[in-house]
DNA sequence: TTCTATTCTAAACAATCGTTTAGTTACTGA
DNA sequence: TCAGTAACTAAACGATTGTTTAGAATAGAA
C-alpha cells in the first residue's frame, strides 16, 4: 500500500471519545451524526476506520476494557485478599462519576440494551469482560486463608453479579446508598 | 360529550401487550410501527388514546407495576419477615422469564437507559416504584424480633438495590448463578 | 332516515437513521 | 515537478423515525 495524505487523526484518540459518548448516551441514542460531532472527523473517516457503528461499538469496549484494567492493575499485584475486592468496588463507582450523572458501566449499560437482534460479536465482547473479572475475583480469594476452594469458583460468581448490580444500581441510587450497599456485600464475606 | 362510534379496543388490554413489547425490546428500540402491530390497532388510535410514544410507556409502567403488585399482594399481609423478602425475589426472577431470554425488570431496564434528554415523568415514575418497594421491604423487616430500628432504613436500601442489581443481572446470568446471588444476598441479614 | 360526533384506515409529513459515493485536497515516490 | 494514491468534505442514498391529517365507516340522537 502506498502512502498518499496522511491521516488527521489517531484512532486511540477518537475511539476514546466515541467511548464516552456511547457511555453516557448508550448504544442505541448514539448516532453516526453524534458520533462525527464527538469524534472530530467526518463520517468518511469513521467508516473507513470502524467499518461501521457497530465496528466503532466494539473498539469502544475494547477502549472500555483497557481503562478498567488500569484500575485492577493493582489488584492483579498486590496482596490483600477480599479488601482489595472491596477497595476495588469504591474505585469503581468513583470511576463512572460524571459531574451529578452517572453513566453506570459502559459494559452493564450494553448488557441491559441486549436483545434477540443484537450483534453477537457484541454479546461476546461482554461476555468475556464479565469472565475477566470473575477469574481476578478467584485469583484475590485464593490469597484468602480460611477459604474452601469449593466455594471460591461461587464467592467469585457473587462478586461479579454485585459489581454487575452495583454498576447498574449507580444510575439511580445515591452514594450513601451506594457505599451501604457495598458495605452489605462484604458483611458476608 | 355525545356517543359517537365505539372504540373497538379495550385501553386496558392494548396496553398490556405494549408494556411486553417495551420490556422485551427497550424504550428506545421498540417503534411506534411495532407498537402498531403489537396492540393491534391504528397509530390514530394510540395517539387518541395515549398521546404520544413517552404516554404509551408511562401507561406501560403503571401496568408493569400492578403486576408486580400482584406478587407482592401476599407479602404485604403474611409474615415471615425476611424470609418472605427472600421469597420474593425467588418469584420475581420467574417473573421476568420468557423462554430462554430473560427480559429483566422493565422499571431496571429503563432506569438503565436513562440519559441527560430522558422525560421528567418517565424518571418520576421509576423512583415512585423504588420507594414503594423500599416500604415494602421494612415493613417485612419490623416484622423481625432482633432488630434495630436505625438499622431498617439501611437494611431496606441495600435489599432495594439487590434487586435493582438481581433484576439487570438476570438478563446475563443463569440461574443458578442467580440462585447463589440470592443466597449470599441473605447471608449477612 | 338523517344529522352529527367519534373512530377507523391509510397515506403523508418532515426529520433523522446508518451508509455510500462523487469530487476535492494533500501528500509521497519517481 | 508531477503522476498516483489515500484521506478529506459534503451531498445524497433509501429506509425508518415519531407524528399528523384527510376521508371513509360506524354509532346513537333527533
Amino acid at each position: 500500500m502506498e502512502v498518499a495524505r496522511k491521516k488527521q487523526y489517531v484512532e486511540e484518540e477518537v475511539i476514546e471519545k466515541a467511548m464516552y459518548l456511547f457511555w453516557r448516551k448508550g448504544y442505541e441514542i448514539t448516532s453516526m451524526q453524534m458520533l462525527e460531532k464527538e469524534m472530530g472527523i467526518n463520517k468518511f473517516s469513521i467508516y473507513a476506520s470502524f467499518e461501521n457503528k457497530d465496528g466503532v461499538f466494539l473498539e469502544s469496549i475494547k477502549c472500555y476494557k483497557r481503562k478498567i484494567m488500569e484500575i485492577t492493575g493493582d489488584l492483579k499485584v498486590s496482596s490483600g485478599g477480599v479488601l482489595a475486592i472491596k477497595q476495588f468496588f469504591f474505585d469503581f463507582i468513583e470511576f463512572s462519576k460524571e459531574s451529578t450523572l452517572r453513566k453506570g458501566c459502559l459494559i452493564t449499560n450494553a448488557a441491559n440494551e441486549l436483545n434477540e437482534d443484537t450483534n453477537p460479536k457484541i454479546i461476546v465482547e461482554l461476555s468475556e469482560f464479565t469472565n475477566n473479572i470473575r477469574s481476578l475475583f478467584a485469583g484475590k480469594l485464593r490469597q484468602e486463608e480460611n477459604i474452601n476452594h469449593i466455594e471460591i469458583d461461587e464467592k467469585a460468581d457473587y462478586l461479579v453479579i454485585s459489581m454487575f448490580g452495583l454498576a447498574s444500581a449507580s444510575r439511580v441510587f445515591n452514594d450513601k446508598q451506594l457505599h451501604n450497599y457495598i458495605k452489605n456485600i462484604f458483611k458476608s464475606m
